[in-house]
DNA sequence: GCGACAG
DNA sequence: ATCTTGTCGC
């Protein structure tokens, strides 16, 4: 569990470093079971003004979108939100949250950015590539990178998230008259794929249902 | 130098 | 992220 940052010193600015070493092994193509049987959902929360940091994940089936399974892990929080440094505050206790789960899914959904991130290594793709398990990283603002205008207010409309020539996500609208999401692939998953399966898996609530229950279970506004 | 800036 | 009730619009 102390591998997920290589030989980080512990420094802000090693930190970048380690990122841009950990992007080159993501792996952007189509690499997971379809259709996927398991899905796991992924997100954090904070309490205690911010001293304690609650990971959740949620494990559910692909064909009903039931949740079969959640834990939630609670850590002493470790560092403060920095932008483009998400995961070196967030990952610890996502990766515990997913070692309490029956088993892996194959197929993750983590509330961040995947490659739509400076360095490329968002905390859906650092999560991806040190698990080695497929990841799409589902976010509400976008971090870096530019988009059209305008997005049709169609459920289902998509216009590329590009980063100069270099398309690093979608922003996609998941519900009519809703701010549209920022997905992008993370691990094992492709571009084209990615808001696909965003899609796939969202009913009738802007978040994919397993962004969503991981959500509510962080927030503790589970019922 | 001046903004922007996931959660 | 988090502190928080009502309220405007579909």
């Amino acid at each position: 569990m102390t591998e997920a940052f290589g030989d980080w010193d512990g420094s802000i600015a090693d930190a970048r470093r380690v990122q841009a070493e950990l992007a080159t092994r993501l792996r952007l193509r189509d690499d997971f079971p379809k259709p996927p049987r398991w899905l796991g959902g992924f997100d954090v929360g904070f309490e205690d003004e911010g001293a304690t940091t609650r990971a959740a994940a949620v494990l559910l089936d692909a064909q009903t979108l039931e949740p079969i399974a959640s834990e939630l892990v609670r850590l002493p929080t470790s560092m403060p939100y920095v932008p483009g440094l998400l995961s070196f505050r967030e990952l610890p206790a996502l990766l515990q949250a997913l070692r309490l789960l029956p088993h892996a899914p194959d197929l993750v959904f983590v509330d961040g950015h995947g490659i739509a991130h400076p360095r490329r290594l968002g905390i859906a793709a650092h999560f991806g590539v040190v698990t080695d398990l497929p990841t799409v990283g589902v976010a509400k603002k976008v971090l870096t990178g530019t988009s059209a205008t305008a997005l049709h207010d169609m459920r289902g409309a998509f216009t590329p998230l590009r980063d100069g020539r270099e398309q690093i996500g979608w922003m996609l609208r998941s519900k009519p008259r809703c701010n549209p999401l920022v997905v992008s692939p993370g691990h094992r998953v492709s571009m084209a794929s990615a808001a696909e399966l965003v899609m796939r898996y969202t009913t009738t609530y802007r978040l994919p249902e397993p962004t969503r229950l991981a959500d509510r279970l962080a927030s503790r506004r589970d019922g």
